[in-house]
RNA sequence: GGCGGCAUAGCCAAGUGGUAAGGCAGAGGUCUGCAAAACCUUUAUCCCCAGUUCGAAUCUGGGUGCCGCCUCCA
């Protein structure tokens, strides 16, 4: 399969550095606030990543880190009247909440930056040893001159760099382009005890550290959002690599922006929603339909237009698992028949098609397509004359290829209600005697209750809101 | 100023040399007690110009427009 490696600017054949597996780490969030749709693109395209890399039968170790000690905490927890510590323990829960609901799969990893302390300065003190960095009144720097490579995953060097690097008041660099491992303790700020005095680490730091310390000193792929190219990621590559002398991460995956009305979204735009919110007015698979139905690299524009076209299209989806199931409940038993058998060596190649789509750099409008592809192959050749075999074989098919890209956790193909049952029932009697006032009212009340009734040749079927 | 990305139907979006996937919306139709679902039909020569080629949305050059990074930011 192929990456497309921000290192090289180009897609890569991808095998990972030991045998079957693969080793990712994400920049998670900074957890200081409810996360936004921003964010969550991040989080779900690593998802399916990750996800699929497994379904492709590779062993995927996954690590995404919480922040949890950087200016905007401290900031934060100051505004809030609570702690450093108290606020990122309840934003990392609100992190869990959302997150699952928008069926996000737990990493195997969540470091958090402040129980890695004791790593942090080990690694910072081996840069020193090496002479990568110094140390001037409690903080220590960067030296990113001595790094030969500094510059080469943003594509920026070091002089154009300096020409827009600036110093902020009370910084201590020797030069512009040096940037903070170790920042000396302001007071009111948290801090731990190190060799250089009271203070706290920099922002890039804990990830070069957990990232070596949970995956090893090169990691297969490393990645977050766009914004983390330059200075993040350049800065995490440049310390690691000084420190270990190995490659820090073999890829770079970066995901396009989410924009709102074409404009990058920010706090002072005004154009900032949390996924907290979007929530409150749709089902989070609507939001994962919609991150996924254009390439992860590509920028999108979040509006609620866009929205509601991917809820229609979802719906689109679930339709034809719940006619699937229906139908596998009103097919006779009984083997394939040869155009059954050829229905199904078309689902294969469709499947096949999936396959090669999330195989050229993850795909997943490619293979959304496929899945659309799949669901009008079955409506129009499968119906309650058909094999049972074959449209089992097809639900199998579209719930594991739809899985992987994180769809249909909401899929309940049993009626466990044995009141809506008597009513479905109630309502066949009333139709069969032409008592459409009583049927319509049940239907309704159905409805009403998030069950939709649907009268079909082979009976009635009934689906989830 | 330096670096980079993008431009495909009303909307969204695949496709990166072989004659335009898919979804949403619209129109018409089939089915139907009604409704829904589904199906069928219908809607584009791919920003412009020049070039390479038997052949380009796809490659090259130029132009126009939009966006981003270079500073905390996913």
């Amino acid at each position: 399969m192929k990456i497309y490696n921000t290192l090289t600017k180009r897609k890569e054949e991808f095998r990972p550095l030991n045998d079957n597996k693969v080793t990712i780490y994400a920049c998670g969030p900074t957890v200081y606030d409810f996360f936004h749709v921003g964010n969550a693109r991040v989080f779900i395209t690593f998802d399916v990543v990750r996800n699929y890399l497994k379904y492709r039968g590779y062993e995927v170790k996954f690590v995404q880190n919480f922040t949890d000690i950087d200016d905007k905490m401290i900031k934060r927890a100051n505004e809030e009247g609570v702690t450093v510590k108290e606020l990122g323990d309840r934003f990392i829960e609100e992190y869990f909440k959302d997150a699952d609901a928008l069926n996000i799969k737990r990493a195997d990893v969540h470091p958090r930056a402040t129980e890695h302390i004791q790593d942090i300065i080990e690694f910072i003190k081996v840069l020193i040893e090496k002479g990568y960095a110094y140390e001037v009144e409690g903080d220590v720097y960067f030296a990113a001159r001595k790094f030969p490579g500094y510059g080469k995953l943003s594509g920026q060097n070091l002089e154009e760099l300096e020409a827009g690097a600036r110093v902020e008041p009370g910084e201590k660099k020797k030069d512009p382009v040096d940037f903070a491992l170790w920042k000396a303790k302001k007071p009111g700020e948290p801090s731990w005890p190190s060799p250089w005095g009271e203070g706290r680490p920099g922002w890039h730091i804990e990830c070069s550290v957990m990232a070596v310390k949970h995956l090893g000193e090169t990691i297969d792929i490393h990645g977050g959002g766009p914004d983390l190219i330059f200075p993040h990621h350049e800065n995490e590559v440049a310390q690691s690599e000084a420190a270990t002398g190995k490659p820090f991460a073999r890829f770079f995956m970066h995901v396009g922006y989410l924009n709102i009305n074409n404009e990058k979204m920010s706090k002072s735009l005004g154009n900032f929603f949390t996924v907290r919110e979007i929530l409150k007015e749709y089902d989070p698979e609507v939001l994962r339909f919609f991150m996924l139905s254009s390439h992860y690299r590509s920028p999108i524009n979040f509006s609620r237009e866009l929205m509601e076209q991917s809820k229609s299209a979802l719906e689109r989806l679930y339709n034809a698992l719940y006619a699937m199931e229906h139908l596998q409940n009103a097919a006779p038993e009984r083997p394939l028949n040869g155009e059954e058998e050829e229905y199904l060596k078309k689902q294969l190649e469709n499947k096949n098609k999936l396959i090669d789509s999330m195989d050229d750099d993850f795909n997943t409008a490619g293979a959304i397509a496929v899945l659309f592809d799949m669901i009008r192959e079955f409506n129009v050749s499968l119906n309650e004359n058909s094999s049972r075999e074959a449209v089992r074989k097809t639900k199998e098919m579209v719930l594991e290829l739809g899985g992987v890209l994180g769809f249909f956790s909401k899929f309940q193909p049993l009626l466990l209600d044995e009141e809506i049952e008597r009513k479905i029932k109630e309502r066949e009697e009333a139709r069969k005697a032409k008592n459409y006032a009583l049927a319509d009212k049940i239907r309704d009340e159905l409805r009403a209750r998030g069950i939709i009734l649907e009268d079909t040749p082979a009976g009635v079927r009934w689906k989830r809101v």
